[in-house]
DNA sequence: TTCCAACCTGACTGGTTAGTCAGTTAGTTA
DNA sequence: TAACTAACTGACTAACCAGTCAGGTTGGAA
């Protein structure tokens, strides 16, 4: 699949040739589906971000504290399959120039990301499961930091405990931020 | 200066041209200095990794628990430089592929961070400043992971309050690491 | 004054890559 | 059977880019 290269190489290391050659098919079929390069990553963007929706929503859109161990989860299930670890983080830091026409996709999406942490949060709060002397955006911020920064970490030296620091963190979260 | 355009562009993104251009050289001259690409990569991170350990370790090779405070004076300062902000994700996020030069480079700076970073927590049980019932290597991966995370966050969207919510992190940190 | 080394340039090259194009093939409908 | 279409191919091209090369300039030492 086109996304194990891409999360592996990145976007400007990853020739069309490339992905043609993994997925059998010759370079000119895959211009052929996607008209452009940017229409490929654009549509291996849409299948990550159904893909993380469902893992991090699929307690429902309010999951409240048991987000941490939703997150703890995931990061356990990397092993599994490693190849879609790091995409986002890797397409990110590519298209941090202001040209790029990805920039606001990603933007757009890290922003939804962090409200929808901060509105879980925030409820978590006002049912009393959760202290309400954090701010739940800063909250939010910090979570989603932890998560892309162990994405990658795991991607330079994947022989990291990534799945039993987080669970660490997630007990640690939980326990600190539970309504004494 | 060729940081500038590398932590924004990424490395792939950035021609010798464009460096030359902004140097107001030729890109031959750039050659000259640097003999290849790789070479001007790793002398720009020789540069990085100078200024960040002159941060990082400013107060001494074992601040204990000050080293909260340390990491939030960084992120404040972030504002003032952005230009080596990100430079290190981007980098390792172009280099996760197994045939790059760059990588066990970026491998091994980890390692010796987190080593460090560990060390120093681990100083500061013996000390009596911190809990001895977390695993100080889980905690340098999981510290680690939260600022280049945060970086990761900046470089899409820079008006988040890094600073701020940093702050409270370290705050936070600070008083659920404490001996009691 | 002569020589030399450091620094730099413009012109060039060989390799790479996204995208084009003129067809071919297989399946489907009239 | 004939016409049409979606999927695909091999061959091509224009643009780009790292690195080479043959020389030019400058400043200092002999």
């Amino acid at each position: 699949m086109a996304t194990r290269l891409i999360a592996r190489n990145g976007s400007r290391g990853t020739t069309l040739a490339d992905i043609a050659h993994e997925a059998g098919v010759s370079q000119a079929a895959v211009v052929y589906h996607f008209g452009t390069k940017d229409g490929l990553l654009n549509a291996i963007l849409d299948a990550r971000d159904a893909f993380e929706d469902g893992l991090i929503w699929r307690l429902g859109p309010d999951p409240g504290m048991r987000i941490f161990g939703i997150i703890a989860d995931i990061v356990a299930s990397w092993a599994d399959n490693p190849d879609l670890v790091g995409l986002l983080g890797v397409l990110i830091a590519e298209n941090v120039g202001d040209d790029d026409t990805l920039r606001p996709r990603l933007a757009a999406n890290y922003r939804l990301t962090v409200d929808r942490l901060a509105a879980t949060l925030a409820s978590a709060q006002k049912r009393g499961e959760m202290r309400t002397d954090v701010d739940t955006r800063a909250k939010a911020i910090e979570i989603l930091a932890y998560l892309s920064g162990l994405e990658l970490a795991w991607l330079v030296s994947s022989d990291i405990p990534a799945a039993e620091t987080t669970a660490a963190w997630a007990a640690e979260q939980t326990a600190n931020l539970a309504q004494s």
